[in-house]
DNA sequence: AGACTGTGTGAGATCGATCTCACATATATT
DNA sequence: AATATATGTGAGATCGATCTCACACAGTCT
C-alpha cells in the first residue's frame, strides 16, 4: 500500500560506510585500518592494501564530525558579517571562503543584519560546534562579552571591517578616520562650507570613525560642527534615501554631502532624482568606499575607496596563520584608503 | 621565562564546561542531567532546579558535535552557488540563511566557482559533515553523479536556479526560456532583426535555456538564427566587456543586445561607454536579471526581472519541510518572470 | 640461550550527549 | 497484605574515529 514501504527493503536509506565497516570487510581490526588509512604508526603493505581496497569499495569518507569531537575541533570557520548583500562584505566573504577552502576548512557564514542580540546568538550557535576559528564584524564597539568569552576560551578571533573596545586580538580595518578626513578636506578644498554627512548608527565603529574624521576635517577648515547637516541612516539603499531627502528638504541644505558607506551612497543617488537634483551642479557627493555603480553614473561619483581585494584575504591569513599554532602578539592591520576623483564634486565660488 | 607557560596555571585555555561538569555540581547523574535540561522522561522538581542552576552557572551550552554524532544529523544546511558576489546569489544566500536560522540551522556556504570539480568536492566535504540537507545551483546540467549520489544517500536536496538532468528532486527555478523569449520577442517587435546574444556557458542549465528562449523567438520571427550574433562569455563583469566588443567590432554588428544575465548587462554597458556606443541610440540593450545599476544609468535599463526575493525563500523552504519529515513527491517550482521596459530600447525603423 | 630492538596487530578507552534498561521508591488498587 | 502503577534515578551502551597500551612475533646482539 504504502510504496515507501515497498522501497525499503531494496533502496532504502544507504547509510555512508564506517570506519567499522571498512576494517570487517578487510579482516583486520577498527585500529588497523584506521592506521592504514591514515597512515601512521606500523602497517603491514599487505594489510595496508586490503584495507585501501575495502575503503575504495565501500566508498568510505570518514565521518569529520566523529573526527572533530575526538580532536575537539572542525575543520570549519565561523564569519559574522553585517550583510553579505552589502557587496563589500560579499567580496569579502567570497575571499575568506576560497582561502578557508585551500586550507581544507568550510565557511559557515552568518548575518548579524547589524542586531546586537543577533550576533550575539549566532556566535553562541557557532561556538557549540567547537568551530575552529571565526572572523567578526563585530557590530557594536562596546558591548562585548560574547567577544571576550572566546577569547577567554582561546578560540583565535579575527575582527574584520570594525574593531571592538577592550578586544585584544588580530584585526584588519581600513584608516576610516584618514579617509573621511581626505574627502571631507577636499571638498573644504573646493570652496564648500555646508557639509551634510550622511552616516550609519553610531554603535558601528566605522561610523564612528568616519565622523570623527568628518568633525576633525571640518575643525581643520576653521568649520563649526552643525548637527543640522548630519543625518543618520540604517545601511540600506532605502533608509538612505529617506534620510537624505529629510536632511535637502531644510531651509538651507547641504551643499555637499559626505556618506559613509556605498549603499547610502546609492540611496542619496536616488534621492537627488525624485528631488530634482543635480549633481554636482546642485549638489557635490562623495562616498566612503567604491562600488560599480560609481562609474555608471554621470558623472561619475567621486570616493573613498577600500582595498576590498585585500582586507579578506588578510583576515583570512591571519585566523590560519593562528590556527596553525603561531603565537605571538595579535597583529592589527590597519590598510589605507585612497582617493578616486571623479565627476560628481564640484567647486563652489559663493559660500 | 615564557610568560605563555607564566600564563598557564592561572588564566589558561578555559574549556566549555560539559554535562558531565553539570551532572557533577548537582550530584546527579549524567542521564538525570540530561533529562533535566532536555525535559523528558521523569524528572523530580528539586533536581530539575539544581541542575539548571548548575548548568547556569557553568555556562553549560551542549556540545552540538557530540550531539549531532549520536543523532546522525548536524543542524547544519549547506548551500553551494556560483558566486555569492552575483547579487542574485547574494541575495538567494541571505533569504536562505534567515530562514535557516529561524529554524535552528546553521549555513554552510561555497562557491563552486562554476567549476564542476570545485562543486563536487566542495559537496564531498560537507557531505561527510552529516550536514542535514543542501540547497546546490548545479554547474552543469548532465554532469552529476554527485548529486545522484546524495539522493540515494537519502539527504534532502534542493536544486535551484538551475536543474540537472536525471535528478529528481525538490527545485526552484524561474521560466527562462520564456522570459528570454519574451525579451526576444519585444526586440522584434521594436523592428529589431539583427539581435545579439550575449550568453554564459552553454554547461549552465540557465543559459541553455534562456538561449532556447532566444531561438525560439527569433524563429518565431521569421529571422534566421546567425552565430555571428552570439558571443559567450563567463559571467563576470570584465569578461562580459571583452565579448561584447568582439561582438560588436563586426562589419554588420547586431543593433540589439540580449545578455543573459546582469553581471554581463554590466559588461555590455561598460563595453558600449568604451566604443562609444550610445544605448539606445545605437543599440537597444535588454538583460535577463534586474539589478540595482539598472535604474541609475541614463537610459535606464529595461529588463527581464526574476522575483528573486521569493526564491531563496521558496528553496530553503522547501528543504526545511524534507528536514521535518514531509514526504511525497518532489516539488518543483518554476516561477514566472516579469519584463520591466524603461528606456534602454528603440524603436527601429530601418533594418 | 637470554636480552634486546623493530614490526605488526587488536582490545579497550576516549571525546560528549543521549537513550535504554534495570532498579529503586512511593502511591494506588484489589 | 499483595499486587499493580506511577515516579525518579543511575549504570552502561551507543554514535564513529582515534590513540594508548599490551601483546605477539621476527630478527639481532652478546
Amino acid at each position: 500500500m504504502d510504496p515507501a514501504c515497498a522501497m525499503a527493503k531494496s533502496e532504502m536509506v544507504r547509510k555512508p560506510a564506517t570506519l567499522k565497516d571498512v576494517a570487517a570487510l578487510a579482516n583486520v581490526s577498527r585500529a588497523t585500518a584506521a592506521r592504514a588509512l591514515n597512515s601512521y604508526g606500523y602497517v603491514g603493505d599487505e594489510t595496508a592494501q586490503k584495507v585501501q581496497a575495502a575503503a575504495e569499495k565501500l566508498g568510505y569518507r570518514g565521518n569529520r564530525l566523529a573526527q572533530a569531537l575526538r580532536s575537539g575541533q572542525l575543520p570549519i570557520v565561523g564569519c559574522i558579517l553585517g550583510d553579505i548583500q552589502n557587496p563589500f562584505f560579499a567580496r569579502i566573504a567570497h575571499d575568506i571562503e576560497v582561502l578557508a577552502r585551500e586550507c581544507g576548512h568550510n565557511l559557515v557564514i552568518g548575518s548579524s543584519e547589524e542586531e546586537l542580540g543577533q550576533e550575539i546568538s549566532l556566535l553562541a550557535s557557532l561556538q557549540s560546534l567547537s568551530i575552529r576559528g571565526f572572523i567578526v564584524a563585530p557590530t557594536s564597539a562596546d558591548n562585548n562579552a560574547h567577544l571576550k568569552g572566546l577569547i577567554a576560551e582561546n578560540v583565535p578571533l579575527v575582527l574584520i571591517d570594525r574593531v571592538a573596545e577592550g578586544i585584544d586580538c588580530d584585526s584588519v580595518v581600513v584608516d576610516n578616520e584618514g579617509g573621511a578626513r581626505k574627502a571631507v578636506e577636499y571638498l573644504i578644498g573646493m570652496g564648500h562650507r555646508r557639509i551634510g554627512l550622511l552616516q550609519d548608527d553610531m554603535r558601528i565603529f566605522t561610523s564612528r570613525e568616519r565622523m570623527s574624521g568628518y568633525r576633525a576635517a571640518l575643525a581643520a577648515g576653521g568649520i563649526a560642527p552643525d548637527d543640522r547637516m548630519v543625518a543618520v541612516s540604517q545601511s540600506t539603499v532605502e533608509h538612505a534615501v529617506d534620510a537624505t531627502i529629510r536632511l535637502f528638504s531644510q531651509k538651507n541644505p547641504p551643499t555637499a554631502l559626505f556618506t559613509v558607506d556605498s549603499l547610502m551612497t546609492q540611496g542619496a543617488l536616488l534621492a537627488f532624482r525624485s528631488m530634482g537634483i543635480s549633481i554636482p551642479h546642485d549638489v557635490s557627493l562623495i562616498g566612503f568606499d567604491d562600488f560599480n555603480l560609481a562609474t555608471f553614473t554621470d558623472p561619475q561619483i567621486t570616493v573613498v575607496a577600500q582595498p576590498v581585494a585585500e582586507i579578506g584575504r588578510a583576515a583570512a591569513r591571519l585566523l590560519f596563520d593562528r590556527l596553525s599554532g603561531q603565537g605571538g602578539q595579535p597583529q592589527k592591520f590597519r590598510f589605507e584608503t585612497k582617493m578616486i576623483v571623479r565627476g560628481s564634486v564640484s567647486r563652489r565660488r559663493d559660500a
